[in-house]
DNA sequence: CTGAAAGCGCTAACAG
DNA sequence: CTGTTAGCGCTTTCAG
């Protein structure tokens, strides 16, 4: 395969100058640009990017980590993340680097991969999505000065940039909704606590409450543990939640995985959704409109998000001015037919 | 960041044993090794792999191009191979370059992002996916002597890797099913007759039917057009499928985004599935399961495929022998309740 | 077992 | 505008 001093030999110029063809041609005297890039095409000649990002000293690529998937399948928050990551990042003309981790690994271990991917300097940006409460990854990135953006916020008082769908709002509506409905005994099960999302949902459901003036009543919340399969999760935690004296009316599932259990659970015990239970799930996947009853949903937009963050990212390695580099995205609710109207 | 010459220098010893203490250690006496080891914690030094691949002339990465969606998520045909694909890689220390390329851009312009990818060497080999009837960039990926495995067969007489599943197979089964029950107006949806595995689908229908000895009605099948969108063609085929005079009364759907529209299609027409209509999905979908009647489906191992489709790769590009470079994988028919026994 | 030195292929600063 | 040249940081061969 031809190299850069082959075409600038054959074109009797430089090498300096066939580089100069590929990265400033406007410095490029026509004549000699044109009988280079003659050269080029009859050599065939394509730049080794492995040289160039040596030379450079980057590589026009940023990454993305995420856990394995339990289901032999991406999650669809991921798969939503990715499709607008790609776009951008086509459209930029940058490269991502995919790397997926084993599920549920220690702390230690998964920053070790962040380590590694900072050190090896394979890319010139991270994307870190699933924020997490205390999370030492935000601060490794810091400390070693990678640029990266996060999908989600932190409870650290860090500056850093980000871009988050606002789970509070998206809760609430779907509280103040179930409540416009005649709805007061409104229980809540929610994704695992250290996730920083799950903070601000459940967040949002004590403040959906308060603004539509009922009662917190901590019985009718549930945190679903960090590991397990998650439609088990839902589907005992429902159980649970209407096996009290005075269960919930009305439920709100904070994930979408989660709520598959729920629905299988309250069958199970007996009951329909939207006659017996109202449900509204966090996060509108695939197949909650193809329920029976079709299931109101918080809708996120996550593809969104995926463009934003990476553009985001893009820009900061670029060294573009971006102005809002801190973005609080808002969540859809989807009405559809899972809640019953008591009015 | 400190660089090999600075550990060279401050542990008294070359480069080169530097270089060997990574990438030849048992050439280094024990001393020296642990003399250098030390000076690359303190200075927390990590080889540069930008460097490491322009000397090596690899990269130890792959790359994985597919269609941008056009439902602002991956597919969940690539959700799927991708989780097999990022963990075999994970386990065999190796990188995903993943791209993504606008839907339905025309066969030269694809063409253009695969020669791209090869002739910037930023890749050691590329996981083709959906292969095509007459599909160019096979013969481009043979040409240019990149190394690569495929995702689907092809029609074109050549030699080369590749894993695929048995769509002949899956839908004859489904046939055999129908038949069983005793269907003898069985419907056929395909997906464009391009794509490989439709054309392999489509002959399993056909075989499937000659096996039950039912004879093959050109009525009653369909095949979707290229572009548009999947849930449309599927809605209007069932439609016109189900107003002929003497119309089907079981349908086989060659995909799931395809069947979602049928199963619309079916209701709007006034139909029922499972009742008035049996219907069988290949490809199981998240949620075909959950669907009212739950939907017998075709489950294709894609998962299996990413991981195998991967393994064989990296093998290749390591040099490892490979004795099953070709390997057809058997779907699976999941009978639930979307077909009426007529028996 | 270790060191020296020649690449790997390209970029960018500088001189002309 | 073009040429020269010094890196970029690592691997690998060959001598010793």
């Amino acid at each position: 395969m031809a190299n850069i001093s082959d075409v600038a030999r054959i074109s009797k110029v430089s090498v300096g100058t066939v580089s100069n063809v590929f990265n400033n041609p406007e410095k490029v005297k026509p004549e000699t640009r044109e009988r280079v890039c003659r050269v080029i095409e009859e050599l065939n000649f394509h730049p080794n990017l492995s040289a160039r990002n040596l030379s450079r000293l980057k590589t026009d690529t940023i990454a993305l980590i995420f856990p394995f998937s339990k289901r032999k399948r991406i999650e669809h928050y991921y798969s939503d993340l990715l499709a607008g990551i790609t776009e951008i990042c086509f459209q930029m003309n940058f490269k991502l680097l995919l790397s997926s981790c084993p599920p549920n690994i220690d702390e230690k271990e998964e920053l070790l991969i962040y380590k590694k991917m900072i050190e090896s300097r394979a890319v010139d940006g991270i994307i870190l999505t699933v924020s997490k409460y205390n999370d030492e990854r935000i601060n490794l990135l810091i400390d070693t000065k990678q640029k990266f953006v996060v999908f989600g916020r932190s409870n650290l008082p860090l500056e850093f940039p980000w871009v988050d769908i606002d789970g509070k709002y998206g809760i609430s509506e779907a509280v103040r909704y179930l409540s416009s409905l005649g709805h007061t005994r409104i229980g809540y099960i929610g994704t695992p606590n250290i996730l920083m999302f799950s903070k601000d949902r459940l967040e949002g459901y004590k403040y959906g409450l308060k603004r539509c003036n009922i009662d917190f009543n901590p019985d009718f919340i549930l945190e679903a543990s960090v590991d397990g399969d998650e439609v088990e999760k839902g589907e005992n935690g429902v159980i649970r939640l209407l096996s009290h004296n005075s269960p919930p009316k009305a439920i709100i599932v904070s994930g979408s995985q989660l709520a598959l259990g729920v629905i299988k659970g309250i069958n199970k015990f007996g009951y329909s959704v939207g006659r017996d239970i109202s449900l509204i799930c966090f996060d509108d996947a695939e197949w909650n409109v193809h329920f029976n009853p079709p299931i109101t949903s918080i809708s996120q937009p996550v593809y969104e998000a995926g463009k934003l963050v990476s553009r985001i990212l893009i820009k900061q390695i670029k060294g573009i001015e971006c102005q809002d580099s801190n973005v609080l995205l808002k969540p859809d609710l989807i009405i559809r037919e899972s809640c019953k109207n008591l009015n």
